[in-house]
DNA sequence: TTCTTATATATAAGAAAATTATGTATATAT
DNA sequence: ATATATACATAATTTTCTTATATATAAGAA
């Protein structure tokens, strides 16, 4: 993912996050616009991503649909009902963490 | 620590920045501190910032003093030139955390 | 004076999330 | 022919944290 540990945590929000702007996207796809937005800052692995999105699925926060292009398969994730609202959850806790973490990193500020 | 999981790879980069910025301090003054400083938002366990403390101390970042205090043992920790120089890349890291995620959350704004 | 809360440190068992490595398979470019 | 890109998957291990437990002193409340 990246060599520094602040990104443990936050793949979740990450697909969450990208589901909700694009409608439906495939893993690698995921994999590709992560490293594209990110000027290739932060790159998803397989390890991490499948293993994932397999558990966002089984909790009831993402459908799959499985498609065939170029004789290759293709698994098409998008946010249920559930995980639209859980989105706007993971939104907000990230919105606190660079809050809170910023609180602590510049107390003068505060 | 939170119910968040954002925090999750955060500790060390907290203790790092506490500990330059009040030279020296000890384990419980720690947690008060980052209670204190985030109004509640996040509390440190102790099962969490032990281990990391004596972690920090055995790759060289941080010295202990032990001290007594009204008959009660306290461990002083303070940042070695090690611990300096790696807080800054920490704090370094922490930026660019926030960043890329807000790259990849607010992609309107890139 | 007894009980609770606060102060102070420590570790062990287990869970969660990632890394690293490996595996399969097709398509495209050199 | 070979390497790279596309596309998914999982297993072993590591890292980091949670939860629980343990010890001990001090201070305050009932």
């Amino acid at each position: 993912m990246s060599n520094s540990k602040l990104y443990k945590g936050s793949l979740t929000t990450i697909i969450l996050k990208l589901l909700n702007e694009h409608d439906k996207m495939y893993g690698y796809e995921i994999t590709q616009k992560v490293k594209e937005l990110t000027k290739g800052e932060l790159k998803i692995t397989e390890g991490a991503l499948y293993p994932a999105l397999h558990k966002l699925e089984a909790e009831g926060l993402l459908d799959v649909e499985v498609a065939k292009v170029d004789n290759r398969l293709r698994k098409y994730y998008k946010l249920t009902e559930t995980g639209t609202k859980e989105t706007v959850n993971k939104l907000e806790e990230l919105a606190d963490y660079i809050k809170t973490m910023q609180a602590l990193v510049n107390p003068k500020l505060a």
